[in-house]
DNA sequence: TGTCTTACCTAATGTTAGTTAGGATAGATT
DNA sequence: AATCTATCCTAACTAACATTAGGTAAGACA
């Protein structure tokens, strides 16, 4: 009998599979990505894709669940940081974008292939989601309930417009161009708590 | 020789075929969705639907064009009504979500499948996606020159915020529910105007 | 030196895809 | 009655698909 985990050995190649398929994907999309395209952008044949994976639905799995994993991590220090409710809705948004800007391929397959899993992963993923949008769903509702946030606000919808802008994002937000994340961001956070009207106190 | 357009001859099963391939579109996927999916839908053979298409891509092509069309259309009138910036954004963006809202399953297929299409008909969207676009760029262009809008507001990425959340609408908003699209359209309007702050001035 | 393991290959398998060819049926038209 | 037209059928074709089986070469390790 061999160790058991016997220390993993560098998965490069695997990685650069993974890395190249979200790439694919995020282009064509899934079900327009073949196996043989994989290969050929790896420089190899198609069956010897399975030396290193299980099957198709394994890399969009892989692909997709880590993606969901990060956007579910960036989201919850924004629960417990300090700070007014504004303060911290600007930290999750900060970081739901960053990590959308730093993952442009993998949150294109995410947000469009997510149905083509199984149910149960499917469900996976529609958990997090859910996560992420009840973080934010939190925080402004305590911004209302603290009297920061005026009582009228539709917490539910404020929390999706907020959401839709991010996960827009992939269509039309290239980086190295003129806007930063940290630009997105933050208008974002100011048209949501400000909006487009002037005030009186600037 | 026959009339030339001896009278368009009622297309009921053209159109059945077009709403039914959204339908399944919408729900699994342009690439997923097979010519004996769409035909079992309709209770027939694969073989049976070229005798009202001449093939897949143009199934595809007559749904993204036609929702395509009405968003253009939908959002053209705010530019030339009267009312403030304001109230014409209002008026633009409650079109769209209306258009949105009542073509769910259109519109699914076009944010999402609009890339399989040939590169001229791809070109042909953006220009009409662009074309939406501008409406509200011009609009909130307008109110900031004129003083209703504060003059830091950041015109473009104003105008991308609308716009993602009336088209992330497909991925959450389900018809029947206790939003109706004019409460949703109220509420985007409502932040992105005043924000989520309260104000000196109700 | 001999054996194991890793990572690739070729070649094939079975399935599913879009599409077409060549009828059949039924209602409308002449 | 005869013809036309629209609409469906069966059956097939070719291509592409994901996946597998079995082989080979090279480096690690005993």
């Amino acid at each position: 009998m061999a160790d058991p985990l016997p220390d993993p050995p560098a998965l490069t190649q695997k990685e650069r599979l993974y890395s190249v398929a979200a790439r694919l994907f995020s282009e064509a999309g899934y079900r327009s990505t073949s196996m043989r395209d994989i290969a050929a952008a790896m420089g190899m044949k198609a069956g010897s894709l399975y030396t290193h994976i299980s099957g198709k639905e394994e890399v969009l799995w892989e692909i997709i669940g880590r993606v969901a994993d990060e956007f579910d991590a960036a989201v919850q220090p924004a629960l417990s940081a300090p700070g007014t409710a504004a303060e911290r809705l600007r930290l999750a948004l900060e970081a739901y974008v960053g990590v959308v800007s730093r993952n442009l391929e993998m949150s294109t397959v995410l947000f469009a292939e997510w149905r083509q899993l199984p149910a149960e992963r499917q469900a996976s993923i529609a958990a997090r989601r859910d996560a992420v949008e009840g973080v934010f769903r939190a925080l402004l509702q305590e911004g209302v309930d603290s009297g920061e946030f005026a009582p009228e606000t539709p917490v539910k919808l404020t929390a999706i417009l907020a959401l839709s802008g991010a996960n827009w994002l992939p269509n039309w937000y290239r980086t190295g161009g003129n806007l930063s994340p940290q630009d997105v961001a933050d208008a974002f956070v100011a048209l949501l708590l400000r909006g487009t009207l002037p005030r009186k106190e600037a």
